[in-house]
DNA sequence: CAAGTAACTTGAGCACTGTTCAAGTGTGCT
DNA sequence: AGCACACTTGAACAGTGCTCAAGTTACTTG
């Protein structure tokens, strides 16, 4: 069967899972797929390229869970759950999206709509970007490390944690919006 | 000259601030320090054992800072501060110290001061270790993404946004304390 | 249907990477 | 002087990302 983007971008995504970022390669890849290196090289021009589309993919799965009616630190709150699911649901997620080069529409559409949630709430437009930042700062460190070196611990344990770090970061949100 | 473990550490660290932490390799370290790979394996039995130093040394930069007197969130934003400037002092210092395969005394020391810091302030050790999380996992959340990605920008930008969500999680933890 | 063109794929290779280890060298101690 | 230990070398193994001329398909046009 002839290679797509489609083909490739899938099998990068399972044998990610699988793997783990450190150990994919495009060598290994191109094996799962019964096809020499240079083959997925005319669809991709880069193992990066390949890691972005996965990301794109995670961050759209994401996107795909609906934001529930609410204030605006529900609203915010369940967006960067949705995208703490999806960064869990794969292994290194977190890594693969913080390393991604150049960030595409669903990124790029995530924040935007991050953004807006915020200005809604009454933030400037520099703020609310100053705001977006802490909310993924903070999720992206705190998952980064626990994939990195909390693979045995419950996802219980890890989930309070996170939790609170969300609550106290919507909580000093909060503060700035009352002022 | 003859090879020390110290003397290796310091190249190290000036090659990781000269090329960045993926351009790293043993191969350069060793032609720096006019050597063969080998002579490195001697003193370090991996590269990531290499880099671990290197972190712990950075850790150790920002323990060297001064914590002045005043109340505990004062306290905790200049932790995080010293730690963020030992950071921006090395090329790639937030994923150096994220990467960190096994925490050295000093990092261990860091963050059992920083968690002290806040239990003397009231919390009781499980909330003081999320507290801690927050902070730690805000700023290298930041940090990496500064690093990686905001290259061009005025320190003084990133740094007004910093220090924006440092005081934004700092006011989120008064509000548990004074629960 | 034949010929031509565009879309792929291959094979081989370049320039690297981390790590290992038997064999060699140099230094200090008895 | 001789011995032992600390260290270094040289060479190799098994991988990595990426490139590109040459070959193979598949599809479109005359």
């Amino acid at each position: 069967m002839r290679l797509t983007p489609a083909v490739v971008l899938d099998a990068a995504s399972t044998l990610l899972d699988e793997a783990g970022l450190d150990a994919f390669s495009t060598r290994k890849l191109a094996t799962r797929l019964g096809v020499r290196v240079g083959a997925l090289y005319w669809h991709y021009p880069s193992r990066q390229a390949l890691l972005d589309a996965v990301a794109e993919q995670i961050v759209a799965e994401a996107s795909a869970a609906p934001i529930p009616d609410g204030d605006w630190p529900e609203q915010a709150g369940a967006m960067i759950h949705a995208l703490r699911d999806a960064m869990l649901a794969h292994a290194d997620g977190a890594r693969i999206i913080v390393e991604m080069d150049t960030p595409g529409p669903n990124a790029q559409a995530y924040i935007e709509r991050l953004r807006g949630l915020l200005t809604a709430a009454g933030m400037d437009p520099a703020t609310a970007e100053n705001a977006a930042d802490v909310l993924t700062s903070y999720l992206n460190g705190y998952t980064i490390e626990e994939q990195a070196h909390k693979a045995g611990q419950q996802r219980a344990t890890t989930d309070r944690g996170f939790e609170f770090g969300l609550n106290v970061v919507l909580a000093g949100l909060r503060t700035i919006v009352a002022e």
